[in-house]
DNA sequence: AACGTTCTAGAATATTCGTTG
DNA sequence: GCAACGAATATTCTAGAACGT
């Protein structure tokens, strides 16, 4: 049965997604980690603050490669910033990361996300959400 | 022993349950072994004062895996931690489990309880309680 | 870190081994975690101090279940103990594991000691290891 | 026969490392 | 170069199986 219950929100989602919602909601983090402006995607504004501070405290790792992995997994896409420096970039530019379900005001569309090899049916893994 | 009820030897309940419910129920305990906040729940604070001052009290053992494997038998299911991060050496986060009837104030729920493996039609055990 | 010989980083063997290794020759932790007395197991005296003070060292958590969980799948199997109290247990007896191909002295054997799920043809899973 | 205790395994997610396009 | 992915191992939670009372 629907067991391991995470209590955020009372549901079976993987803890990934739970942990990085909490994570973009943090307003005490908001300075390097937050959502963009309006709300479509997530931004890591600081990354050496983002992976010494906040990734040890809910993942079993602090390596930024560990975390985009599991963003890959469940199928968000790095939004990628074109012309944003001549040489190379101007200094790091932020990190940001975008999914069709994963929206600011709107974790009803969280809810049924999955994981791209989560379930026996591949073919239903390949995206995810019920909402849409 | 307070005032709180303590569903035991009345009834056909296993023995497991009825230890649980009176355990949790203890007051004197509390610091390491309670019913969570909203009672929703119960919490091991402190597990290896748990295991070694309560458990062998109760049960014929003082293994954590042992008590484990029994709430799972009988369909608790552990309630996951968001901030479950790199390991401190300090403190470790609290173990807790959740069961749909087994509540603070309503040890009526308890009454039905079963567990998965007692019966011979499987269907009947997955989940328990008759109250519901 | 005294004379004996440590099979890690030189080869492809899986890292839970390497570290296992590791951990049952250091010798400042023999007080709680060492090999049995014949070389042809290994044991945890003290299960609270290995899980606080050893595991975290060397894995990204600190429970015995996960620790035993590993060593399942690497073949290892529990030395049971009979016998080993009237009434209770006058303390907690050794927790002691054993696999043919983890002996002290002989870590030519752990060379290609295989976990139960690694290799895509399962019946060559079941056991492990080459030089027998 | 039901329940309890122990040891091992199944299954899902998580982490790492290396490859692919 | 680099974002996304495949695959192996690791960690977690739950269940199977054997045995005893």
């Amino acid at each position: 049965m629907g067991c391991a219950l995470n209590p955020t929100k009372n549901s079976n989602m993987p803890a990934f997604l739970s942990k990085l919602w909490t994570l973009v909601e943090e307003t005490h983090t908001n300075e390097f980690f937050t959502w963009s402006q309006n709300g479509q995607s997530f931004l890591v504004l600081d990354e050496q603050r983002f992976v010494k501070e906040i990734l040890p405290k809910y993942f079993k790792h602090n390596n930024m490669a560990s975390f985009v992995r599991q963003l890959n997994m469940y199928g968000f896409c790095k939004v990628l910033h074109i012309g944003s420096g001549i040489v190379k970039q101007e200094r790091d530019g932020p990190v940001e990361f975008q999914h069709s379900y994963f929206k600011q005001g709107q974790d009803d569309l969280l809810e049924n996300t999955k994981s791209k090899v989560s379930s026996s049916k591949p073919e239903e893994n390949k995206i995810l959400g019920l909402k849409a």
